[in-house]
DNA sequence: TGAAATGTTGGGGCG
DNA sequence: ACGCCCCAACATTTC
């Protein structure tokens, strides 16, 4: 039993199935609540604008569910988290700290830091898993080595780990809470000027309590049909719930137990939770191989020559391609901050192999554009379109956007959902503007290179190049 | 969790 | 009735 202690909140705004604050609670007469806002520590990890908008709004109301309870979530901004903490030790005769771990090569190597240095100072420091269904450091082949497969990795998980056990929201009602000085949420200035931070957030559920609800939903209504549904960017058929396992507003352990206790069909929950382990494998990949947001995994592929063409860039940014399918990923994501995964592949394929520029040109737009970016799951996807990752996709598996948007987005709903100057374009041509008669066009009125842009590359003559170059790379 | 090129098969039209 | 061609449908290979 600790006197006093801090409970040092970081990617865990939850209150359920939180092994560091349940301990905490526990183990302590007195508890502190913190959140410590350290842009500068993090490196490439460094939040994103749209994950700022998210965290400002997850702070909110976590404050507000921690309030409920009268207990204050303190925040800081700060340059040394660990200066931060030393501080608030020294001032309030704190003797224990606790964290649930995080994974992010940065994060890895500063907490390492502060547990060493806290101890060196005479206090306790204690941390904890809760943002992974397994420990990297556990899960190894049988040369001891990680895993760079994903299917092996899948079998080993399933075979020889179990799960943790589960943590209820730890009762609060007996614990003496701090109010100490700290900074309002608004100092974090986490909310930048751009305009789409108020429409951007409308799309989401915020919140432990919110995003329990929708994914309780997802699992009761929809599961049964993820497999094939998952697929359809315009039909409500995935869980939505990357950013608050991001956040850790949701735990992934307890996703994992609701789905296992699900009505629905055995097949259908694997393939879910095969998802859920995909986040996992990410996650592990990060920590093993730290270079993986910058460098390739495979390292042959740090000899290609990506183009640097701006106006490509730009054009891809703003979903003005010229191919229906890409530009309405791009608009969903620059509006909403999400992308369906599916248009993310294609997306993605296009920038690598249409336009030739570098899959971490794309990475820092998803970075900073997405509420659900995660360094992990956002490199190892990057990497794995672009064919130099784990498990990759072979480079030579190119996208044809125009297919893609025909198989999936059969109707045109989507495309005309997020390129309304499309909207009147039959289905036939909806996928493919470039070739509608010049009569279809006149009636609805649409003018091909004014309203709405010619294809900026051809795309098979775009994959006859990739393949070359590939080609060439390989030689080499 | 590709697409395109190439190969194979088999039904039907037709001399 | 037969051979031939065409081509859709499917399978396999290649990038």
């Amino acid at each position: 039993m600790s006197k006093a202690s801090i409970m040092w909140f970081r990617q865990d705004l939850r209150q359920d199935d939180n092994h560091a604050f349940y301990e905490a609670v526990k183990q302590s007469e007195k508890l502190l609540c913190v959140y410590i806002y350290a842009p500068g520590e993090l490196k490439e990890g460094a939040l994103g604008a749209a994950s700022k908008v998210w965290l400002h709004h997850s702070l909110k109301v976590f404050q507000e569910a921690l309030a409920e309870k009268s207990i204050e979530l303190h925040l800081f901004e700060s340059e040394s988290t660990l200066g931060t903490l030393k501080k608030l030790c020294k001032e309030h005769n704190i003797e224990k700290v606790f964290w649930n771990r995080l994974y992010e090569p940065a994060i890895v190597e500063r907490d390492k830091k502060i547990k060493a240095e806290l101890k060196g100072a005479g206090i306790q420091a204690e941390s904890f898993g809760g943002h992974l269904l397994w420990e990297p450091w556990d899960v190894k082949n049988k040369s001891g080595h990680p895993y760079l497969v994903y299917t092996p990795f899948w079998r080993e998980c399933m075979r020889s780990h179990s799960l943790r056990e589960l943590k209820a929201a730890p009762k609060l009602s007996t614990i003496k809470s701090f109010k100490v000085p700290c900074d309002r949420l608004d100092d974090l200035a986490l909310l930048p000027s751009r305009e789409w931070k108020d429409s951007m957030m409308e799309s989401w559920h915020v919140g432990e309590e919110q995003v329990r609800k929708r994914t309780k939903s997802f699992i009761s209504k929809h599961l049964k049909d993820y497999s094939e549904l998952r697929n359809h960017p315009n039909v409500d058929g995935t869980s939505q719930i990357s950013m608050a396992l991001h956040f850790g507003e949701l735990s992934v352990r307890r996703v994992w137990d609701w789905v296992e206790s699900s009505k629905a069909p055995a097949p259908a929950c694997e393939v879910f939770l095969k998802e859920l382990t995909w986040r996992e494998f990410a996650q592990h990949l990060l920590f093993h191989f730290p270079h993986m947001p910058k460098r390739p995994l495979k390292s042959e592929f740090a000899k290609f020559s990506w183009s640097k063409n701006k106006k490509y860039l730009q054009a891809w940014q703003k979903g003005m391609t010229g191919y229906p399918i890409v530009d309405a990923g791009m608009r969903q994501l620059w509006q909403t901050g999400w992308m369906h995964n599916r248009v993310r592949m294609i997306v993605a394929s296009f920038l690598i192999k249409d336009l030739f520029l570098s899959w971490q040109q794309g990475e820092r737009w998803f970075w900073d554009t997405l509420v659900d970016a995660d360094l992990a799951s956002n490199s190892m996807g990057w990497q794995w379109c672009a064919g130099s990752g784990a498990d990759a996709a072979p480079f030579f598996r190119i996208f044809n956007p125009t297919l893609q948007g025909e198989r999936f987005d059969s109707q045109g709903e989507y495309v005309r959902r997020w390129v309304p100057e499309l909207s009147k374009l039959p289905k036939k041509w909806i996928h493919k503007p470039w070739l509608a008669d010049k009569k279809i066009l006149e009636k609805i009125n649409l003018s091909l290179g004014k309203d709405y842009p010619l294809p900026i590359v051809d795309h098979s003559a775009a994959r006859e190049k990739a393949l070359s170059e590939y080609k060439n790379l390989s030689k080499k």
